[in-house]
DNA sequence: TTTCTTGCAAACGTTTTGCAAGGTA
DNA sequence: TACCTTGCAAAACGTTTGCAAGAAA
């Protein structure tokens, strides 16, 4: 397998858009970090964005499925999509907002089970569970 | 148990806030009613109420767990919470924007061993499942 | 009467859009 | 060169806030 910039490059060529400086610097601030909002990207990139570019971008890759979105309480964050990393889900944490990703087989069976004993066809899930991770919540047990 | 207008009085005196018309209109917008967004409510309470009530009731009903909020797509919507309707999670159509509510112990049970196994205090959770209902999956079938 | 709540209007943050200039194929 | 993409500025939403007038306790 090529490097994940290559194969940005052969998603864009195959679908027929343009490889741009603005596209690769979106994609590279989401490799092997942690999701980010629109805003994270705009400020991690440093003048070198417009945000309507950003948006733009996001969009783009949201239908070529090099990204996906996931809720964080009622706002969402950008992560680079399964192609990249593998599917999974997120814990939260409320008070210092740490994202532990979660990866269970089980949890997705279970959901596809749910769905079709409703007659539903899934195609995209979203699970999010927020509260405290370990040592936060542990710091809260010492405050009291 | 008395009416749910009741209830809601008694909730707001027990807290020390006013029952007022507009809190009972957003209240009954969302009785025996899907999930609806800010703008929803205030097109159904055409001219009653003003934007800001609106936002400022569903913060309220929130601090007081009288509403909770449920994400569909990259939106959220308001509806009355476990206190008058059971806990559920939804499965919503991406074709025809149905809501099927589900309410399964199994599910909770699953994400509660989920967050132990992860040493984690879970507070909330949301689950959304986004496909089509059963008569759009036809619909589609039918049309290829 | 005192305190809380509302409506209005302005402000703010987020996202979208048109268009001319610049970059890519 | 021809087409695609960007940056800029303006517009369109969604949400929040201060304040004076109105309603509830």
């Amino acid at each position: 397998m090529s490097t994940p910039n290559t194969e940005l490059a052969i998603i864009l060529r195959n679908h027929g858009f343009s490889r741009t400086k603005q596209r690769h610097i979106v994609f590279n601030l989401l490799l092997n970090r942690e999701p980010m909002t629109i805003n994270e990207l705009y400020k991690h990139a440093d003048k070198q964005l417009d945000r309507a570019s950003i948006y733009r971008t996001v969009a783009l890759f949201e239908e070529l499925g090099i990204v996906s979105r996931i809720t964080i309480g009622w706002k969402y964050k950008i992560e680079l999509s399964d192609i990249f990393t593998e599917h999974h889900h997120h814990l939260s944490c409320r008070m210092c907002h740490a994202i532990i990703p979660i990866n269970k087989d089980e949890l997705e069976q279970f959901i596809a089970r749910l769905a079709k004993e409703n007659h539903f066809t899934p195609l995209e899930h979203q699970v999010e569970i927020q509260g405290y991770c370990q040592s936060c919540a542990d710091k809260q047990t010492v405050a009291n």
